[in-house]
DNA sequence: AAACTTGTGGAACAATCGTTCAACTAGTTT
DNA sequence: AAACTAGTTGAACGATTGTTCCACAAGTTT
Protein backbone atom coordinates (compact mmCIF):
# COMPACT_ATOMS: atom_id res chain seq x y z
CA UNK A 1 0.00 0.00 0.00
CA UNK A 2 0.89 3.73 -0.27
CA UNK A 3 -1.48 4.93 2.08
CA UNK A 4 0.35 5.09 5.55
CA UNK A 5 -0.32 2.32 7.62
CA UNK A 6 -1.02 4.35 11.06
CA UNK A 7 -3.45 7.38 10.69
CA UNK A 8 -1.13 9.76 12.23
CA UNK A 9 1.48 9.68 10.26
CA UNK A 10 4.85 11.16 10.59
CA UNK A 11 3.21 14.14 8.59
CA UNK A 12 -0.02 14.10 10.71
CA UNK A 13 2.20 14.55 13.63
CA UNK A 14 4.54 17.01 12.43
CA UNK A 15 1.92 19.17 11.46
CA UNK A 16 0.42 19.05 14.92
CA UNK A 17 3.28 19.83 16.40
CA UNK A 18 3.92 22.69 14.22
CA UNK A 19 0.05 24.21 15.19
CA UNK A 20 1.50 23.55 19.10
CA UNK A 21 4.51 25.94 18.83
CA UNK A 22 2.44 28.35 16.92
CA UNK A 23 -0.03 28.38 20.15
CA UNK A 24 2.52 28.76 22.50
CA UNK A 25 3.98 31.15 20.84
CA UNK A 26 1.12 33.29 21.41
CA UNK A 27 0.41 32.17 24.80
CA UNK A 28 4.14 33.37 25.56
CA UNK A 29 3.40 36.84 24.25
CA UNK A 30 0.03 36.76 25.71
CA UNK A 31 2.23 36.51 29.02
CA UNK A 32 5.00 38.23 28.39
CA UNK A 33 4.43 40.22 24.84
CA UNK A 34 6.58 39.98 21.63
CA UNK A 35 9.95 40.62 23.36
CA UNK A 36 9.34 37.60 25.72
CA UNK A 37 9.32 35.31 22.58
CA UNK A 38 12.62 33.14 22.23
CA UNK A 39 13.32 29.77 20.86
CA UNK A 40 14.17 28.90 24.05
CA UNK A 41 10.68 30.17 26.10
CA UNK A 42 8.75 28.98 23.25
CA UNK A 43 10.06 25.56 23.53
CA UNK A 44 9.61 25.37 26.97
CA UNK A 45 5.88 26.89 26.57
CA UNK A 46 5.67 23.95 24.52
CA UNK A 47 6.97 21.12 26.26
CA UNK A 48 9.55 20.49 23.10
CA UNK A 49 12.97 20.36 22.98
CA UNK A 50 15.01 23.68 22.14
CA UNK A 51 15.70 23.00 18.59
CA UNK A 52 12.11 22.08 17.86
CA UNK A 53 11.07 25.68 17.21
CA UNK A 54 14.39 26.15 15.03
CA UNK A 55 13.02 22.88 13.12
CA UNK A 56 10.13 24.17 12.00
CA UNK A 57 10.39 27.64 11.59
CA UNK A 58 13.73 28.85 9.52
CA UNK A 59 14.05 32.19 12.26
CA UNK A 60 12.59 33.55 14.53
CA UNK A 61 10.40 36.20 12.55
CA UNK A 62 9.31 33.18 10.57
CA UNK A 63 7.87 32.03 13.63
CA UNK A 64 6.17 35.49 14.40
CA UNK A 65 4.41 35.73 10.92
CA UNK A 66 3.14 32.24 11.51
CA UNK A 67 1.40 33.42 14.72
CA UNK A 68 0.15 36.17 13.41
CA UNK A 69 -1.40 34.79 10.46
CA UNK A 70 -2.77 32.32 12.68
CA UNK A 71 -4.23 34.86 14.84
CA UNK A 72 -5.53 37.23 12.39
CA UNK A 73 -7.71 33.85 11.21
CA UNK A 74 -8.92 33.71 14.45
CA UNK A 75 -9.97 37.21 14.29
CA UNK A 76 -11.67 36.94 11.49
CA UNK A 77 -13.71 33.74 12.88
CA UNK A 78 -14.52 35.73 16.15
CA UNK A 79 -15.82 38.76 13.35
CA UNK A 80 -18.16 36.56 11.62
CA UNK A 81 -19.24 35.13 14.08
CA UNK A 82 -20.64 38.67 15.46
CA UNK A 83 -21.95 40.02 12.21
CA UNK A 84 -23.86 36.31 11.75
CA UNK A 85 -25.37 36.20 15.07
CA UNK A 86 -27.00 39.97 14.43
CA UNK A 87 -24.54 42.32 15.29
CA UNK A 88 -26.23 44.38 17.56
CA UNK A 89 -24.95 47.59 19.96
CA UNK A 90 -25.38 45.05 22.55
CA UNK A 91 -23.47 42.39 21.53
CA UNK A 92 -20.29 44.63 20.29
CA UNK A 93 -20.22 46.00 23.13
CA UNK A 94 -19.98 42.74 25.66
CA UNK A 95 -17.65 41.47 23.22
CA UNK A 96 -15.50 44.79 23.68
CA UNK A 97 -15.98 44.06 27.35
CA UNK A 98 -14.54 40.44 27.42
CA UNK A 99 -11.89 41.63 25.55
CA UNK A 100 -10.26 43.91 27.41
CA UNK A 101 -11.40 41.87 30.53
CA UNK A 102 -11.10 38.25 30.42
CA UNK A 103 -9.65 37.71 26.85
CA UNK A 104 -7.12 40.48 27.73
CA UNK A 105 -3.89 39.14 27.56
CA UNK A 106 -5.19 37.72 24.09
CA UNK A 107 -6.50 41.07 23.15
CA UNK A 108 -3.06 42.91 24.25
CA UNK A 109 -1.04 39.93 21.82
CA UNK A 110 -2.96 40.85 19.08
CA UNK A 111 -2.19 44.38 19.03
CA UNK A 112 1.32 43.85 19.35
CA UNK A 113 1.09 42.01 16.36
CA UNK A 114 -1.17 44.35 14.91
CA UNK A 115 1.91 46.82 15.38
CA UNK A 116 4.29 44.32 14.32
CA UNK A 117 2.67 44.11 10.59
CA UNK A 118 2.87 47.92 11.07
CA UNK A 119 6.36 47.41 10.23
CA UNK A 120 6.20 44.31 7.96
CA UNK A 121 4.51 45.07 4.69
CA UNK A 122 4.07 41.38 3.82
CA UNK A 123 1.86 40.85 7.14
CA UNK A 124 -0.07 43.65 6.45
CA UNK A 125 -3.05 42.22 4.82
CA UNK A 126 -3.30 39.52 6.84
CA UNK A 127 -3.42 42.31 9.87
CA UNK A 128 -6.48 44.00 8.30
CA UNK A 129 -8.53 41.07 6.86
CA UNK A 130 -10.75 41.35 9.54
CA UNK A 131 -11.55 44.53 8.28
CA UNK A 132 -11.86 44.10 4.43
CA UNK A 133 -14.18 41.04 5.46
CA UNK A 134 -16.29 43.06 7.66
CA UNK A 135 -17.11 45.47 5.04
CA UNK A 136 -17.60 42.66 2.43
CA UNK A 137 -19.84 40.76 4.77
CA UNK A 138 -21.97 43.35 5.78
CA UNK A 139 -21.93 45.61 2.79
CA UNK A 140 -23.14 48.54 4.56
CA UNK A 141 -25.48 51.20 3.02
CA UNK A 142 -23.10 53.68 4.45
CA UNK A 143 -19.82 53.28 4.33
CA UNK A 144 -18.67 56.27 5.86
CA UNK A 145 -20.46 55.35 9.12
CA UNK A 146 -19.02 51.73 9.03
CA UNK A 147 -15.62 52.66 8.95
CA UNK A 148 -16.19 54.88 11.85
CA UNK A 149 -17.52 52.05 13.89
CA UNK A 150 -14.56 49.83 12.51
CA UNK A 151 -12.33 52.53 13.99
CA UNK A 152 -14.00 53.47 16.98
CA UNK A 153 -13.78 49.28 17.82
CA UNK A 154 -10.30 49.45 17.34
CA UNK A 155 -10.27 52.06 19.63
CA UNK A 156 -11.92 50.91 22.20
CA UNK A 157 -9.95 48.03 22.28
CA UNK A 158 -7.00 49.51 22.53
CA UNK A 159 -8.05 52.52 24.97
CA UNK A 160 -9.75 49.69 27.07
CA UNK A 161 -6.53 47.50 27.29
CA UNK A 162 -5.10 51.14 29.91
CA UNK A 163 -8.23 51.25 31.24
CA UNK A 164 -7.47 51.37 35.16
CA UNK A 165 -10.77 49.21 35.49
CA UNK A 166 -12.05 47.70 32.28
CA UNK A 167 -15.04 49.07 30.84
CA UNK A 168 -17.99 46.80 31.01
CA UNK A 169 -20.67 46.68 28.43
CA UNK A 170 -23.20 48.72 29.62
CA UNK A 171 -20.51 51.88 29.51
CA UNK A 172 -19.86 50.44 26.25
CA UNK A 173 -23.27 49.74 24.93
CA UNK A 174 -24.28 53.72 24.52
CA UNK A 175 -20.73 54.47 22.14
CA UNK A 176 -20.97 51.76 19.56
CA UNK A 177 -25.29 52.78 19.70
CA UNK A 178 -24.39 56.05 18.52
CA UNK A 179 -22.18 54.81 16.15
CA UNK A 180 -24.87 52.62 14.68
CA UNK A 181 -27.22 55.79 15.12
CA UNK A 182 -30.44 54.79 15.60
CA UNK A 183 -30.74 51.26 13.89
CA UNK A 184 -29.93 48.33 16.13
CA UNK A 185 -28.22 45.91 13.75
CA UNK A 186 -25.37 46.96 10.95
CA UNK A 187 -27.02 48.68 8.24
CA UNK A 188 -27.52 46.11 5.94
CA UNK A 189 -26.83 46.87 1.74
CA UNK A 190 -29.01 46.60 -1.09
CA UNK A 191 -29.37 43.89 -3.23
CA UNK A 192 -27.01 43.98 -6.13
CA UNK A 193 -29.58 45.86 -8.45
CA UNK B 1 28.90 82.68 46.41
CA UNK B 2 26.68 79.75 46.86
CA UNK B 3 25.57 79.87 43.08
CA UNK B 4 27.03 78.08 40.32
CA UNK B 5 29.67 79.82 38.94
CA UNK B 6 29.28 78.68 35.34
CA UNK B 7 25.13 79.02 33.91
CA UNK B 8 25.96 75.88 32.00
CA UNK B 9 26.90 73.57 35.10
CA UNK B 10 27.18 70.06 36.17
CA UNK B 11 23.67 69.64 37.00
CA UNK B 12 22.10 71.25 33.68
CA UNK B 13 24.41 69.37 31.81
CA UNK B 14 23.42 65.99 33.50
CA UNK B 15 19.79 66.78 32.92
CA UNK B 16 20.24 67.48 29.05
CA UNK B 17 22.27 64.94 28.68
CA UNK B 18 19.39 62.44 30.30
CA UNK B 19 16.54 64.28 28.14
CA UNK B 20 19.24 63.81 25.30
CA UNK B 21 18.87 59.67 26.31
CA UNK B 22 15.38 59.73 26.19
CA UNK B 23 15.40 61.47 22.74
CA UNK B 24 17.74 58.77 21.40
CA UNK B 25 15.64 56.14 22.47
CA UNK B 26 12.65 57.57 20.85
CA UNK B 27 14.49 57.93 17.99
CA UNK B 28 15.42 53.97 18.23
CA UNK B 29 11.42 52.96 18.65
CA UNK B 30 10.73 54.79 15.53
CA UNK B 31 13.32 53.64 13.60
CA UNK B 32 13.86 49.39 15.19
CA UNK B 33 10.19 49.35 17.60
CA UNK B 34 10.60 49.04 21.09
CA UNK B 35 12.73 45.38 20.61
CA UNK B 36 15.33 47.14 19.26
CA UNK B 37 16.01 49.36 22.67
CA UNK B 38 19.13 47.89 24.36
CA UNK B 39 21.79 50.23 26.38
CA UNK B 40 24.29 49.73 23.17
CA UNK B 41 21.95 50.96 21.00
CA UNK B 42 20.50 53.60 22.89
CA UNK B 43 24.37 55.14 23.41
CA UNK B 44 25.12 54.56 20.23
CA UNK B 45 22.40 56.96 19.03
CA UNK B 46 22.72 59.18 21.50
CA UNK B 47 26.74 59.26 20.65
CA UNK B 48 27.39 58.43 24.86
CA UNK B 49 29.15 55.90 26.13
CA UNK B 50 27.77 52.87 26.71
CA UNK B 51 27.27 53.12 30.35
CA UNK B 52 26.10 56.66 30.20
CA UNK B 53 22.35 55.28 29.89
CA UNK B 54 23.08 52.51 32.90
CA UNK B 55 24.14 55.65 34.66
CA UNK B 56 20.94 58.33 34.15
CA UNK B 57 18.50 54.93 34.12
CA UNK B 58 18.64 52.11 36.65
CA UNK B 59 17.47 49.73 34.53
CA UNK B 60 16.17 49.51 30.61
CA UNK B 61 13.13 49.37 31.74
CA UNK B 62 12.57 53.12 33.92
CA UNK B 63 14.62 54.26 30.70
CA UNK B 64 11.26 52.98 28.44
CA UNK B 65 8.88 54.30 31.05
CA UNK B 66 10.68 57.86 31.20
CA UNK B 67 10.23 57.60 26.97
CA UNK B 68 6.47 56.73 27.54
CA UNK B 69 6.31 59.95 29.71
CA UNK B 70 8.05 62.22 27.44
CA UNK B 71 6.11 61.31 24.69
CA UNK B 72 3.00 61.24 26.29
CA UNK B 73 3.05 64.93 27.17
CA UNK B 74 4.26 65.66 23.91
CA UNK B 75 1.09 63.88 22.72
CA UNK B 76 -0.92 66.13 25.08
CA UNK B 77 0.49 69.20 23.59
CA UNK B 78 -0.43 68.31 20.00
CA UNK B 79 -4.20 67.70 20.68
CA UNK B 80 -4.50 70.80 23.02
CA UNK B 81 -2.74 72.80 19.79
CA UNK B 82 -5.54 70.61 17.75
CA UNK B 83 -8.43 71.60 20.33
CA UNK B 84 -7.40 75.18 20.22
CA UNK B 85 -6.87 75.76 16.59
CA UNK B 86 -10.84 75.18 16.51
CA UNK B 87 -10.69 71.27 15.87
CA UNK B 88 -12.34 71.06 12.47
CA UNK B 89 -12.85 67.91 11.21
CA UNK B 90 -10.63 68.54 8.15
CA UNK B 91 -7.94 69.66 10.47
CA UNK B 92 -8.29 66.26 12.65
CA UNK B 93 -8.26 64.57 9.07
CA UNK B 94 -5.31 66.21 8.25
CA UNK B 95 -3.37 65.84 11.34
CA UNK B 96 -4.73 61.97 11.17
CA UNK B 97 -3.50 61.65 7.15
CA UNK B 98 0.51 63.15 8.62
CA UNK B 99 0.63 60.76 11.78
CA UNK B 100 0.46 57.47 9.35
CA UNK B 101 2.43 59.42 6.15
CA UNK B 102 5.02 61.52 7.33
CA UNK B 103 5.55 60.88 11.13
CA UNK B 104 4.57 57.36 10.32
CA UNK B 105 7.78 56.19 12.63
CA UNK B 106 6.70 58.28 15.33
CA UNK B 107 3.32 57.15 15.54
CA UNK B 108 4.05 53.76 15.23
CA UNK B 109 6.87 54.55 18.25
CA UNK B 110 3.58 55.86 20.27
CA UNK B 111 1.51 53.23 19.97
CA UNK B 112 4.22 50.33 20.88
CA UNK B 113 4.27 52.41 24.16
CA UNK B 114 0.70 53.16 24.17
CA UNK B 115 0.85 48.99 24.36
CA UNK B 116 3.08 48.43 26.78
CA UNK B 117 1.40 50.80 29.33
CA UNK B 118 -1.39 48.20 29.10
CA UNK B 119 1.12 45.83 30.81
CA UNK B 120 2.30 48.23 32.91
CA UNK B 121 -0.27 49.93 35.64
CA UNK B 122 1.77 52.47 37.00
CA UNK B 123 2.20 53.77 33.58
CA UNK B 124 -1.85 53.59 32.44
CA UNK B 125 -2.30 57.30 33.55
CA UNK B 126 0.34 58.71 31.68
CA UNK B 127 -0.78 57.19 28.75
CA UNK B 128 -4.27 57.89 28.67
CA UNK B 129 -3.69 61.81 29.43
CA UNK B 130 -4.47 63.01 26.54
CA UNK B 131 -7.98 61.68 26.93
CA UNK B 132 -8.65 63.08 29.76
CA UNK B 133 -7.16 66.24 28.60
CA UNK B 134 -9.39 66.18 25.51
CA UNK B 135 -12.49 65.75 27.57
CA UNK B 136 -11.38 68.49 30.08
CA UNK B 137 -10.95 70.93 27.45
CA UNK B 138 -13.43 70.30 24.98
CA UNK B 139 -16.14 69.91 27.77
CA UNK B 140 -18.09 68.17 25.06
CA UNK B 141 -22.21 68.85 25.31
CA UNK B 142 -22.61 64.91 23.96
CA UNK B 143 -19.71 63.09 26.06
CA UNK B 144 -20.54 59.71 24.56
CA UNK B 145 -19.95 61.22 20.99
CA UNK B 146 -16.79 62.45 21.97
CA UNK B 147 -15.85 59.76 23.25
CA UNK B 148 -16.90 57.65 19.87
CA UNK B 149 -14.70 60.12 18.19
CA UNK B 150 -11.78 59.54 20.52
CA UNK B 151 -11.66 55.96 19.87
CA UNK B 152 -12.01 56.20 16.48
CA UNK B 153 -9.14 58.51 16.39
CA UNK B 154 -7.14 55.90 17.65
CA UNK B 155 -8.54 53.22 15.76
CA UNK B 156 -7.69 55.47 12.20
CA UNK B 157 -4.45 55.66 13.36
CA UNK B 158 -3.48 52.50 13.94
CA UNK B 159 -5.46 51.04 10.91
CA UNK B 160 -3.88 53.43 8.82
CA UNK B 161 -0.39 52.28 10.09
CA UNK B 162 -1.06 48.55 8.37
CA UNK B 163 -3.10 49.97 5.43
CA UNK B 164 -0.31 49.92 1.98
CA UNK B 165 -1.02 53.08 1.11
CA UNK B 166 -1.71 55.16 3.67
CA UNK B 167 -4.88 57.15 4.04
CA UNK B 168 -4.81 61.20 3.00
CA UNK B 169 -6.87 63.75 4.60
CA UNK B 170 -9.57 63.52 1.86
CA UNK B 171 -10.29 59.99 2.11
CA UNK B 172 -10.39 60.52 6.42
CA UNK B 173 -12.61 63.48 6.45
CA UNK B 174 -16.01 62.34 6.00
CA UNK B 175 -15.32 59.81 8.68
CA UNK B 176 -14.57 62.42 11.06
CA UNK B 177 -17.17 64.73 9.91
CA UNK B 178 -19.48 62.10 10.52
CA UNK B 179 -18.26 61.84 13.63
CA UNK B 180 -18.36 64.98 14.59
CA UNK B 181 -22.26 65.33 12.78
CA UNK B 182 -23.14 67.71 11.88
CA UNK B 183 -21.29 70.11 13.51
CA UNK B 184 -18.26 71.41 11.84
CA UNK B 185 -16.04 71.84 15.43
CA UNK B 186 -16.18 70.06 18.54
CA UNK B 187 -19.65 70.39 20.43
CA UNK B 188 -18.88 73.04 23.07
CA UNK B 189 -19.92 72.03 26.61
CA UNK B 190 -22.52 74.45 28.07
CA UNK B 191 -21.06 76.82 30.94
CA UNK B 192 -20.94 76.06 34.54
CA UNK B 193 -24.51 76.58 35.48
C1' DA C 1 43.39 74.26 48.40
C1' DA C 2 41.16 70.46 50.33
C1' DA C 3 37.03 67.66 50.53
C1' DC C 4 33.02 66.50 48.29
C1' DT C 5 29.78 65.24 44.85
C1' DT C 6 28.51 64.30 40.20
C1' DG C 7 29.51 62.83 35.76
C1' DT C 8 32.42 59.82 32.51
C1' DG C 9 33.76 55.82 30.27
C1' DG C 10 36.49 51.49 29.33
C1' DA C 11 36.88 46.73 30.78
C1' DA C 12 34.73 42.84 32.07
C1' DC C 13 31.03 39.64 34.13
C1' DA C 14 27.64 36.07 33.73
C1' DA C 15 23.57 35.22 31.29
C1' DT C 16 21.02 34.63 27.37
C1' DC C 17 20.38 34.84 22.75
C1' DG C 18 19.68 32.71 17.57
C1' DT C 19 21.40 29.36 15.16
C1' DT C 20 24.25 25.35 13.60
C1' DC C 21 25.69 20.68 13.75
C1' DA C 22 25.78 15.94 13.94
C1' DA C 23 24.08 11.86 15.81
C1' DC C 24 19.95 9.47 16.27
C1' DT C 25 14.96 7.44 16.13
C1' DA C 26 10.93 6.46 13.75
C1' DG C 27 8.12 6.23 9.98
C1' DT C 28 7.75 5.40 4.75
C1' DT C 29 8.88 3.69 0.33
C1' DT C 30 10.92 0.38 -2.75
C1' DA D 1 14.88 -5.96 4.52
C1' DA D 2 17.27 -2.29 2.58
C1' DA D 3 17.25 2.55 1.35
C1' DC D 4 15.39 6.71 2.18
C1' DT D 5 13.19 10.61 4.42
C1' DA D 6 11.16 13.31 8.03
C1' DG D 7 11.31 14.29 12.68
C1' DT D 8 14.05 14.71 17.20
C1' DT D 9 17.45 16.05 20.24
C1' DG D 10 21.56 17.68 23.16
C1' DA D 11 25.74 19.98 22.77
C1' DA D 12 27.95 23.81 21.42
C1' DC D 13 29.22 28.17 18.56
C1' DG D 14 29.93 33.10 18.57
C1' DA D 15 27.42 37.24 19.34
C1' DT D 16 24.95 40.25 22.09
C1' DT D 17 22.72 41.35 26.12
C1' DG D 18 22.02 44.05 30.99
C1' DT D 19 24.68 45.30 34.43
C1' DT D 20 28.67 45.98 37.61
C1' DC D 21 33.01 47.82 38.78
C1' DC D 22 36.51 50.96 39.22
C1' DA D 23 39.59 54.53 38.02
C1' DC D 24 39.33 59.06 36.81
C1' DA D 25 37.78 63.90 35.24
C1' DA D 26 34.97 67.85 36.11
C1' DG D 27 32.45 70.84 38.85
C1' DT D 28 31.00 72.52 43.53
C1' DT D 29 31.30 73.49 48.28
C1' DT D 30 33.86 74.40 52.48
Amino acid sequence: MTQPRKADGRKARGEKKRRAIVEATLRVIERDGISGVTHRSVAREAGVPTTAPTYYFATLDDLLIATLLWTAEAVCDDMLRIVASGGTAREIAEVIARSVDENRGRTLAEYELYLLAGRRPELRAAARRWLDLAVETVRPADPVAFRALLAAVDGLLIQGLIADVAPNGDELEPIVSFLIRGRDEFPAAPREQ
